[in-house]
DNA sequence: CCCCTCTTCTGGATCGATTCAGTCTGGATC
DNA sequence: GATCCAGACTGAATCGATCCAGAAGAGGGG
């Protein structure tokens, strides 16, 4: 068993508070005696203060809790997801906090446990879908925290873009090369929903509200153009993954008039696309495709997409949370986004 | 200020024990009180037993640390920490554990403190270089870890490959290619060393363990094939991105005698190295480039390179540090690599 | 010489739970 | 009717520190 601070004091002669100040208060003991106090419990194998039991004295813990709403390992899969953390893990450092991760189980139950057991001063949400659940847990215990969702809720400290813009706008870029016949191509469209295309009655059926508000942008834009809801081919590739973006752009082979360009709600799932067409050759090489988010290897395969800013998405959520504004409205923070025009987009193929 | 246990325990009459049973041990008290206790609990908005408190009480917090020896927001830009991150997580969500990432100050003596501060159960420390004092420290404080030290130090539980066999095998292969004038690249070579070649006068003088491993490795097959260490053209990238494998190559242009071979100690300095050779086109683009790792861009981009399972080092890692096996000696796992070859590696050009 | 201030150190209360050895109750057993 | 027992619940001790009001002593000023 490692000695307590109680057994230092002691050792020593003195009052266990003196030992505490001798770790966290240094101006409140002579220099002499802090060092004497230091240099016994160094030899007792004393290795400071715990910080569990610190942490409950102090009301304080110098973590915080970071939630992603889908499998945490999924997390690390996603390119957009650890430029986030990226930005979080970059803000804790300047702030010498630590970062819980916490695993969230599947079953609300379970990730609401998962929530109240979570020893942090507060949490970033990285909101993947459906998190109101989770957010009351949060305000249940009076903890701070900052979230991502697609929209802010009034009072919440939010950081993100505006989805349906972002959206529309490499939409609009598609319709004016003269796009009519397109595929929009997203993770989650419908709950349970299999790999390719899909009927979705209203754009509002779709649950996952940042594919919603993504989806709501491609659309407008080509409403705009008019083309309507029930003309668009809505995909659907469950998991966000790069092979289930080309499975079900796969699955397109199936249809007579097969479209002419592929707006994905994420780099991720249009890489998966390119993959799909570049390996089936032929006229389907012509086929635009589009992504969201400009992750690394966007660049590099040349992928037409919208421009977020992932690391500083988190960075600013992280000093949302470590430095409230005092003014409220304040609270949230609306970042830009870019339309990233490059090679994977082009005219209409004449026909 | 959220009311406490004993605050619901005096509202419904019962001690502090019978709400603490309500929540941890249902089966210590009739399932009509502890529901009363329960409705009473939510009813005044208590959000469960406060999990600093408990961890204090229980001895056990239920998350484990996470350590890398580098800045911690680099950790997440580079591919191969992030699979190993991924692996801990997988592992973690199995064992319902959370995981705290602890950014360490550059500075030995805050980085202790950082380690002694941190409220977990137990250690995962990615070694990135001189980790020695970081281990002192979690021994000091008595707590179990696991390690991926270029080469692990007998009783502590261990996860890693054979970096100086795996390293030579791709050397082997240049060199069974006919390659004699050859650069090996590597992050941290000395440290502080500039951009590009560098004069080391022996193997040994590496401080970085790993690099020096790799390095070792890639001059051992040189050595059976007659080239020495001083023949061979050591280039320092320090920082391990892209960019600076980019830079060290373009740094080759001051030689008289340009290389054949580039061989790398990570797939992140090839990946630079090959962005650097085709930009210069001409000649420059038939020297042969191999990598370290085998992250997922190796493959798109056709890099040789030797391939160790990150995920499953993660996993192992974390899995060593939940169920410590029995017999110690199981304790050091040796994960298996294999040399890929692919087309960043070909037979000398004819002179 | 007394009063006052500073510095240094002390003790007990406290943070919010869990634990464990009991106590009490009602019913089964012989 | 005495004995025993399982089940339900209690209370004090405990986890390992930090905090705060205050005591003791040293030095300074008048």
């Amino acid at each position: 068993m490692k000695p307590t601070l109680r057994a230092v004091a002691e050792a020593v002669g003195v009052s266990r508070s003196t030992v505490s100040n001798a770790y966290s208060r240094p101006d409140q003991l002579s220099t002499e005696l802090r060092r004497r106090i230091l240099d016994t419990a160094r030899q007792m194998g004393y290795p400071g203060p715990d910080p569990t039991a610190r942490s409950l004295r102090r009301g304080f813990v110098g973590a915080v809790g970071v939630l992603f709403t889908s499998r945490l390992s999924y997390a690390f899969t996603d390119p957009f997801a650890v430029r986030f953390l990226t930005g979080i893990a970059e803000a804790a450092e300047r702030h010498g906090s630590s970062l819980l991760l916490v695993p969230l189980p599947a079953d609300p139950a379970g990730a609401g446990k998962a929530v109240e057991n979570a020893a942090v001063d507060g949490f970033c949400v990285y909101c993947a879908g459906d998190e109101e659940g989770i957010l009351d847990t949060i305000r249940g215990r009076g903890l701070p925290f900052v979230t991502t969702a697609a929209r802010p809720r009034a009072g919440d400290r939010w950081v993100g873009i505006d989805e349906r813009a972002a959206a529309r706008s490499v939409a609009e870029h598609l319709a004016g090369l003269g796009h009519r016949r397109v595929a929009l191509l997203g993770d989650d469209v419908l709950s349970d929903a299999a790999t390719g295309p899909l009927r979705v009655a209203d754009v509002a059926d779709v649950p996952h509200p940042t594919t919603r508000e993504r989806l709501a942008g491609f659309a407008d834009a080509f409403a705009a153009v008019g083309v309507a809801w029930p003309e668009l081919t809505i995909l659907s590739a469950p998991g966000n993954t790069r092979a289930a973006g080309a499975a079900a752009v796969r699955a397109l082979d199936a249809l007579a008039e097969p479209p002419t360009a592929v707006l994905a709600c994420s780099d991720v799932l249009a890489l998966g696309a390119l993959d799909a067409l570049a390996a089936a050759g032929g006229p389907r090489r012509a086929i635009s495709v589009t992504g969201f988010d400009d992750i690394a290897e966007a660049a590099t395969a040349g992928l037409t997409t919208v421009r977020q800013p992932g690391e500083e998405k988190g960075r600013s959520a992280a000093e949302l949370l470590f430095d409230p504004p005092a003014d409220a409205s304040a609270g949230q923070i609306l970042l830009p986004t870019t339309l990233v025009v490059r090679t994977s987009s082009g005219p209409l193929p004449r026909s």
